[in-house]
DNA sequence: ATAAAAATACCGACTGGTCGGTATTTTTTC
DNA sequence: GAAAAAATACCGACCAGTCGGTATTTTTAT
């Protein structure tokens, strides 16, 4: 039944998520995802092509999950728009535990295969992008001063890129709330009229 | 005489350096690297015990040309020092080429092995601690407002880390020198009295 | 100065295991 | 009973590290 095949694919997927988060991309096998999803090898390849195509799947999951945490964001204005991402940052990006380093190992061997690549570039320009209208609106509505928005919108994702990697390294008991909010209080000044 | 062993030794790290450049740490293999450098499995780990120690011999090669390059870029001011500084960021990042996946792969090792955690760490707090005397030094000769000096150094070390993986992103990539100059520029008016 | 001894550098076949993926068979579902 | 789903057995490639042994260099003894 259609039932069952979908519960499958389901647990193939939740397993996926919990091996490559808490082992990366390459070191969670395939077996140990269906060990953990309590299925068989070719339940899961009757279900997925590939191991990439799972990764692929979750991926746009989580894509989907920042877009959705972004517009939870807005604000009447600019600044406040921004400064509340910043308090989301931790949020998004420690969501369950740890599934950044493997976003980051996978996009890693994006840059060095073709197919990939494309699949993990498009959504980057595409958050470059809404930064730099966040900027522009910033501007019009007169809390920024008269930057380049394509510049500003890198510094801002340079800065929120940096903020995740050290992250991944910091000590533990880093408070990164409060970095977060600082270091955007710091950035908006730069910006601001 | 240890001619030939200290040559050995340099070809082997050559080639390391080349093949982890160019697959990354877990695809280049120990015998593609032995391949690349001409010598035998024996001799590369009669020289090392292990693969990770290779890696972690680059990486403080690594290190020490980042400390050298950020000396080089002392200026009378701290605004100044700090712009020159990122007018190299690139030149530093991009050495030979794209060595940058392979310290972002170190990176993620980072956070996942004990060993190479601590080999990371250290570094990463003292270039934290580099920059937060720069912002003090920056705020007592009145270049920049009282900003919290550990606050302001996180925000310059997420922002190199995150252009970096920029560079990633857009290798062909156009005006990166603008770019981070550019973004130096709003830091910098970030932190102005 | 030279031969023997010791130490160091190096070689490459081999091991034990892992992995992604496939081919085949069995079970479930309608 | 046929088709979809799932289980099992298996394949070929690969990989980090080992090990017994050889070549080369350095030290020691005469």
């Amino acid at each position: 039944m259609q039932q069952r095949s979908e519960e499958t694919q389901a647990r193939i997927l939740g397993a996926a998520l919990k091996k490559f988060s808490g082992s990366g991309y390459d070191a969670a096998s395939v077996d140990d995802i269906c060990a953990e999803a309590g299925v068989s090898k070719g339940a899961f390849y009757h279900h997925f092509p590939s191991k990439q195509a799972v990764f692929l799947a979750i991926f746009e999951d989580w894509l989907s999950s920042v877009d959705r945490g972004l517009e939870l964001a807005r604000q009447p204005t600019i600044p406040d728009t921004l400064t509340n991402m910043s308090r989301m940052l931790p949020v998004i990006f420690t969501q369950a535990d740890g599934q950044l380093p493997m976003f980051l190992e996978f996009w890693l061997q994006a840059s060095r295969d073709e197919t990939i690549w494309k699949a993990t570039v498009a959504p980057y320009q595409r958050y470059l992008d809404y930064f730099a209208k966040l900027v522009k609106q910033g501007i019009t509505e007169g809390s920024f001063r008269r930057v380049d928005p394509q510049s500003a919108a890198q510094v801002i994702v340079s800065f929120a890129v940096g903020l995740l990697l050290q992250g991944l390294i910091a000590p533990r008991g880093t408070d990164w709330q409060k970095t977060a909010e600082q270091s955007m209080k710091i950035l908006m000044k730069g910006l601001a009229k």
